[in-house]
DNA sequence: GTCTATATTACGATAGAC
DNA sequence: GTCTATCGTAATATAGAC
């Protein structure tokens, strides 16, 4: 774990290396001590950049939060047909979730404990409730199969999406739009072949 | 078996409580201080039942593990054409992530900071193996969209799947089959209304 | 900015009384 | 079976030298 890095810290390049321990062992499962070996200072030295181990987690879930809004945000999202901007916020969420993989992971994961975490689960309700708003517009135009519900179909897309944070792992640089375009299809055209 | 409420604990009815204050805080973040006061008996008392907070944690994922490959043993799973198998195991899986839902949720949480948590991750690589294996022969009978990679439709489905722990409470009782209908409705039919 | 040394608290686990 | 008391360790965080 001792990864050695010998240009100086700011809270940013530091951030970079504690969400990478927080998503191995798990937040509750790293010590500062974890990081000074991971970021090759001292713990005393990580007090020096950072208050502690709670704004390294509160930078860090900001960052996911801040990109999964901005999506909500952009003119694919809240212009045109209802089943096309929950298409498009599908795709992008992917999107973020990918280039933001790390930071992303760490929102997923949060439990409750801190005041920190709970008003990330706080804001991640927020951005579920937006795009549960979307789905039902899209099923009030008879765009979305009305035998599930539109509550459950919000909860399994996302469920689906964010499973992504599980397994997927960044490698050659292209993979990004086809990866989204797999999650749309099997999301919205399902996963039998057309009878 | 009765289930009456004893006054005295066991390692099973420990188990109840302990799973759910790990599911609530997580398994890092519960220390044997919250679970005496979830228990209502003192850490040394609880020591007495058991090795330990990892003996806890291996007696639930075991029942949740048992729970999931069961499911592969069942003949609706070994017999039949591909793409039923598939379907029956996705049903299945629900009704199981439901019925053992406390057991299945920390499994699905688990990092792999000890042995046993190393060992349950191995295990459930191994199902999702068993699974994708399956995918793959119904793919090979043309039962499954070819435009979606094999692997990858195995996670997104699975994804979609193990997510109902994230939000799935029960209550009245008989919304078991529904739920899995309209899991395996989504998963294998999709969002949009048929075109 | 980084270090060593340390204060203080919390943790997992055990001893032994009842 | 449950308790109080406690051990040894590891946790977060700070002090102060360089």
């Amino acid at each position: 774990m001792t990864t050695a890095r010998r240009d100086t810290y700011t809270p940013e390049t530091l951030l970079t290396v504690a969400v990478q321990v927080f998503n191995e062992r798990g937040y509750d499962g790293t010590s500062m001590e974890h990081l000074s070996k991971a970021a090759g200072i001292s713990k005393s030295s990580i007090y020096h950049h950072v208050a502690g181990k709670e704004e390294l987690l509160r930078r860090a879930v900001s960052r996911a939060l801040d990109g999964l809004f901005a999506v909500l945000a952009e003119p694919g999202a809240v212009r045109g047909r209802a089943v096309d901007r929950v298409e498009y916020v599908t795709r992008r969420t992917v999107e973020v979730l990918v280039g933001e993989l790390p930071y992303v992971t760490l929102l997923l994961r949060v439990r409750g404990n801190t005041l920190t975490e709970r008003w990330a689960l706080e804001r991640r309700r927020e951005f579920d409730h937006r795009v549960a708003d979307l789905l039902k517009a899209a099923a009030a135009d008879g765009d979305l199969r009305s035998d599930v519900d539109t509550r459950l179909a919000t909860r399994l897309l996302f469920g689906m999406v964010n499973s992504l944070v599980e397994w997927y792992r960044p490698h050659s640089g292209g993979d990004r739009d086809q990866l989204a375009d797999a999650v749309v299809r099997m999301a919205f055209g399902g996963l039998r072949t057309d009878r």
